[in-house]
DNA sequence: AAGGGGGTCAACCGCAGACGT
DNA sequence: GACGTCTGCGGTTGACCCCCT
């Protein structure tokens, strides 16, 4: 089917915004909420395209926005949340309270890709280089890619419903959100299903997850895995934001196939250079 | 002082999925 | 179910800035 470009191309400003239309859409936004962005530019007296506004709105003028430079823990949650859910910005900036999908994408491609590149660790993968790396490592077997989807997918979420849950406090709100919610529900579910279960004792993992019953007016959640796998993930506070923190095994070489997620190989590498805010773990 | 090169980041593009009719 | 529209997302671009030579 064809799709309908978003505006029309002709008639309509391009480029940086000027401080006299960043003051009319946030007049605007503040009187009416953005309602269709589509129509949102003429009823705003703005001559730009819908698609140009919501971005302006989303990444620069929204007012839960926190701007500056990256603090150490941030930049470790985005790299930890990478290692997780891959290039999925906008997943792990739901994680990351005032921060933006595309800030965290040019954090990445501008600092941290190249931070771990330079420690020997493959930021696609999180896995040592194949030739150069100072850590070696087989690749992840299938069953752990397999957990890491799950768990991708579990913290998508549970992302997603520590989101709605605070955005059902905002007048906005409206019925597609709460499908949204429902969608999320949809891996809570399995996740804790017969066939979560299993895959869980299949990888001896062990999920608590009360994000799944979280109420409207705050989100606790918390997953404790194992301490074969070395690591925990916890969910925290009102905003749902997560932090994690690492317990490292002594007897590492007893463990198998959990051992060698890309999680794990990121907890392992060597504290250094940049990225020295790692080195607490290691102690 | 000039200009070249690299880094940064706001903004754009196009795709895909959700939604409405 | 088919089709059209809207929105969100990830990838990419290009303008601007800073540093080095």
């Amino acid at each position: 089917m064809g799709r309908a470009p978003c505006c029309e191309k002709t008639g309509l400003k391009r480029g940086p915004w000027t401080q006299e239309e960043d003051e009319l859409l946030i007049e605007y936004i503040k009187k009416n909420g953005h309602g269709s962005w589509r129509s949102l530019p003429k009823l705003a007296g703005l001559l730009r395209c819908g698609k140009s506004c919501r971005l302006r709105w989303t990444n620069y003028l929204r007012p839960d926005i926190k701007r500056g430079p990256f603090s150490p823990e941030e930049e470790k949650l985005v790299i930890q949340l990478h290692a997780i859910l891959g290039n999925r910005w906008a997943a792990i900036a739901a994680q990351i309270p005032g921060r933006t999908d595309n800030e965290i994408k040019n954090l990445w491609n501008t600092h941290l890709r190249k931070r771990l590149l330079s420690i020997g660790i493959d930021p696609q993968t999180h896995e040592p280089t194949a030739i150069s790396g100072p850590l070696k490592r087989p690749p992840a077997s299938p069953s752990t890619r397999h957990m890491a989807q799950w768990e991708s997918a579990r913290l998508e979420a549970e992302a997603r419903l520590s989101m709605e849950s605070s955005l059902l406090l905002s007048p906005s709100i409206t019925n597609k959100r709460i499908n949204n919610t429902a969608n999320a529900d949809y891996f809570l579910r399995i996740w804790h299903s017969e066939v979560g279960n299993s895959f869980r004792s299949m990888n001896k993992v062990v999920c608590s997850s009360p994000a799944s019953q979280a109420s409207v007016s705050g989100t606790t959640m918390e997953t404790v895995h194992k301490p074969e796998l070395e690591s925990e993930l916890k969910f925290e506070g009102k905003s749902g934001h997560f932090y994690t923190g690492i317990t490292h095994s002594s007897s590492s070489d007893e463990v198998e196939d959990s051992s060698d997620t890309a999680l794990q190989l990121f907890f392992d590498f060597p504290g250094q250079n940049d990225m020295s805010f790692l080195e607490a773990h290691f102690n």
